[in-house]
DNA sequence: GTAGGGTTAG
């Protein structure tokens, strides 16, 4: 049994259950070394019901207060989900170590209850048990979960005076818990005094970097994570792929691709998907759609990149045969789906299948409609031009229009010139969100796109009076793998000179007019 | 008994 659990592998774990029961069968008991063995396959293959049947046999034959037993029985119910199962035969113990404790405190921080794992831990210290590496990496985990900065910086501290080891999995989730902490430098001092790293290490900075919106540095970790000699998994190139997404970055994108093909990586499931979303959003739809047919197996997600990238790339009809292929075999669309369905009708002017879709959405596949959605139909409908139509249904909404749903009613009456709708509404947005500049950079394009200037002008003036700024737009374009990020009037780049020369002779041979010299265009505001 | 995953959103 113990060599067939050795493998990790769920075919052999299954024939370690199956002798368990061989060995029943043959009225053959079980001591406290097999017990555990058992568990352990149950473990492997998540098995509760045998799992339940072994407890009430440990039970019955007098193993209950084996620490070994009673440990892996923990672990079981641990990974199948029983919290309140872990507790009770925690507490039915009568003596526990630390790994007893350590499993506890898992079972809570893996189902979800971070708050209770933390406070069982500080429990375990007032009882006067020392921690070690195991449980702290557990703990900080949690930590991270939480983002709770105060308690990491503790916890940091215990490690500290404990003189605890600074292995791998105790740097690692010390890096994370930075990360989603908010100390990003912290993060990085750790990750530099790290004395060993493993590909965790390395996908926890890249990915951790990345969910903080920081893709240009998620991108230059991997960088050094290459230079190092460090093979990524594919959980590095999900990653990747998501940071060449969000920046733009086809070159590096097409890199990643490139090395999925060379290292037999099969183009399924998450890397699939990345690969699909990346072509899509850095504007090579026909590479997106060329990974997508090569699948072999596609879900929910890959058909829902697809249907986005189709809708963002204006092709709506396109973006709907998808649609409706997708049900047709069988996969559930979600809420995102929907979303990108809906912007397919908004962008293809299809308001009446946007208005049936949009329909079906609770009818035929019960998913109830979120703000987006409503957004959406605003939208829709706004674009279509028809102002009054989407004046009713934001009145009729079940739920309280958002920030963004007004920003569409403003922007449609910005495109149509309804300048005293637009006036009701900035004042609807002003009463709810002062700070907010894209009200007012809104209202003043209506009043300019019916030539009132003066007063799209004291628009202006009120926005400088309550020092309210526009947050600059920003932009960036991908050369030879290298990510540079523009903004308005900015001379950061190394050669923004040069820059802002050809900006000048595009625009003159574009459009016959010159650009300003500090590379903002004639706009209205 | 220990760490990271992670794709969809105008």
């Amino acid at each position: 049994m113990r060599c067939l659990l050795s493998s990790k592998c769920k075919e052999n774990a299954l024939l370690a259950v199956l002798m368990y029961v061989e060995m029943m069968c043959n009225d053959l008991d079980l001591d406290k070394y097999t017990y555990p063995l058992v568990l352990k396959a149950c473990v492997q293959l998540r098995e509760l019901r045998y799992g339940r049947f072994v407890h009430a046999h440990v039970i019955k034959n007098g193993y209950a207060l084996d620490l070994y037993v009673v440990n892996n029985l923990m672990r079981l119910y641990c990974v199948c989900g029983c919290v309140g199962s872990v507790r009770k035969v925690f507490d039915r113990t009568p003596v526990r170590d630390l790994v007893s404790w350590t499993i506890l405190i898992q079972g809570y921080v893996d189902n979800g209850y971070m708050k209770e794992g933390v406070d069982l831990f500080f429990e375990m210290i007032d009882d006067g048990l020392r921690a070690d590496e195991r449980m702290m990496v557990v703990v900080i985990s949690a930590c991270a979960k939480l983002g709770d900065l105060k308690l990491g910086r503790e916890l940091h501290e215990y490690v500290w005076s404990r003189k605890l080891n600074f292995d791998v999995f105790l740097g690692n989730a010390l890096v994370d818990m930075y990360l989603k902490c908010g100390e990003r430098d912290v993060a990085l001092d750790v990750f530099r005094e790290m004395p060993m790293r493993n590909v965790i290490s390395w996908n926890t900075l890249i990915s951790g970097l990345a969910q903080r919106r920081e893709f240009k540095q998620a991108l230059s970790a991997f960088n050094e994570m290459q230079d190092q000699g460090v093979k990524p998994d594919e959980n590095t190139l999900v990653a990747v792929l998501n940071c060449c997404s969000n920046l733009g970055a086809l070159e590096v994108g097409k890199w990643v691709h490139t090395y999925i093909d060379r290292n037999r990586i099969r183009v399924a499931g998450f890397v699939g998907n990345a690969l699909v979303d990346m072509y899509a959003k850095c504007g090579s739809m026909d590479d997106a759609l060329r990974v997508f047919r090569s699948m072999s197996t596609k879900d929910v997600f890959s058909y829902t990149s697809v249907i986005v990238g189709l809708a963002t790339h204006g092709k709506a009809r396109m973006a709907l045969n998808f649609f409706y292929k997708m049900l047709e075999i069988g996969i559930q669309p979600n809420e995102v789906t929907f979303v990108g369905v809906l912007t397919a009708c908004s962008h293809g002017g299809l308001v009446e299948e946007g208005d049936k879709l949009f329909a079906d959405m609770w009818r035929v596949h019960k998913l109830k409609p979120r703000i987006e959605h409503y957004g959406c139909m605003v939208d829709l409908l706004g674009r279509a031009g028809l102002i009054n139509e989407a004046m009713e249904f934001v009145e009729n909404m079940p739920i309280e229009p958002d920030a963004s749903i007004w920003g569409s009613i403003l922007a449609a009456c910005s495109i149509e010139g309804k300048v005293e709708l637009a006036q009701h509404v900035t004042e609807k947005l002003v009463d709810r969100e002062s700070e907010k500049d894209g009200t007012y950079i809104l209202m003043s394009n209506t009043y300019a796109s019916v030539s009132k200037w003066r007063d799209a002008l004291e628009v202006r003036k009120v926005m400088k009076r309550q020092k309210i700024k526009k947050v600059p737009g920003c932009s960036s374009i991908e050369l030879d793998g290298v990510v540079s990020e523009f903004r308005r009037r900015d001379k950061a780049h190394p050669r923004s000179k040069d820059i802002y020369a050809m900006v000048e002779q595009l625009t003159l041979h574009l459009t016959g007019t010159e650009a300003l010299s500090d590379g903002s265009e004639s706009c209205m505001i």
